[in-house]
DNA sequence: CTCTGCCGCGAAACCTAC
DNA sequence: GTAGGTTTCGCGGCAGAG
């Protein structure tokens, strides 16, 4: 069996996580499934199963004016039959017919005081009015950004972004005690506590060190500059580096030209000699 | 100032061991 | 069945970019 997407299987059959055949500490940041290989190369409409799939996983979230919560629960997502056997033979082919069939129901409280003057229909309200901006998007059926594997919707590119890495199998976040890795940090702290009773010492909200994942192939960098480089060289059609503030590239450009055209004087110079 | 990306909390869904 | 660990994702808050 391939090993597949690092996604939790709805079928009953085999009752071994695909990924438990390889070692954390041998996947963790750069492990790529196998199968993945054809979805990088490829473009994903080619690998993504279409027809049902696309209605069942993306825009059902979040009906207008649903009820107390500002997430309303996603209407019932068709059942997939084929994907039970889908497993067996193709593995990447399952994961991605996998129905994302989650009903996050939450039910929050937004943010209230006698101050706000921003209220939704839904009965938040907030202090701001680009809050109110952006809650309002949680109503909004049509998810502006779609997974390219299974095409479930999402509001926030982050979420998206997040979420594709349940196909990538890519996990930046990699406990030092046992080398089992993540996808999410807070995944790795809860881990960390549970298992290994280590408790982060990090104060309320405050910041940590941010982590610079290059979604390709999961390289991790301690800084952007090193991101940016790592994708530079690796893959220089990434869309990354189409994204990467003009400051950022113009920076880095300039360190990227600079060592250059030193060994082209010193060359220059040689030549001469 | 607004927009957007990111962080992290919290909770549901899921899986496995007993 | 249930307990405990893991995965996944909705969403509020924050900060940087434009």
């Amino acid at each position: 069996m391939p090993k597949v997407f690092l996604v939790k299987r709805r079928s009953p059959g085999v009752s071994v996580r695909s990924w438990d055949e390889l070692p954390d500490d041998k996947r963790a940041d750069t492990y790529i499934p196998v199968s993945l290989g054809c979805l990088l190369r490829d473009p994903p409409e080619d690998c993504r199963s279409d027809g049902g799939s696309s209605s069942g996983c993306s825009s059902s979230a979040g009906e207008p004016g649903g009820a107390e919560s500002s997430s309303s629960p996603r209407a019932p997502e068709p059942e997939t039959p084929e994907l039970h056997d889908a497993e067996g033979t193709d593995g990447h082919l399952a994961a991605m017919q996998r129905p994302v069939a989650r009903s996050k129901i939450k039910f929050t409280t937004g943010t209230c005081n006698d101050s706000v003057i921003h209220k939704c229909h839904c009965g938040k309200s907030y202090r701001l009015q680009r809050m109110l901006n952006r809650h309002l998007k949680c109503h909004n059926q049509e998810k502006k950004h779609v997974c390219t594997f299974c095409d479930k919707g999402f509001n926030d590119t982050f979420d998206l972004k997040r979420h594709i890495r349940t196909h990538t199998g890519i996990r930046p976040y990699k406990c030092e005690v046992c080398y089992k890795a993540f996808t999410q940090r807070c995944s790795l702290e809860s881990h960390l506590k549970k298992i290994h009773g280590v408790q982060q010492q990090y104060a309320y909200k405050q910041r940590r060190d941010k982590l610079y994942v290059c979604e390709d192939c999961g390289y991790t960098g301690p800084t952007q500059e090193d991101l940016y480089l790592h994708v530079n060289s690796a893959h220089p059609g990434s869309t990354f580096l189409k994204k990467t503030s003009k400051k950022l590239a113009a920076l880095m450009q300039n360190k990227l030209k600079s060592p250059l055209q030193e060994n082209s004087t010193l060359s220059k110079e040689e030549g001469k000699k």
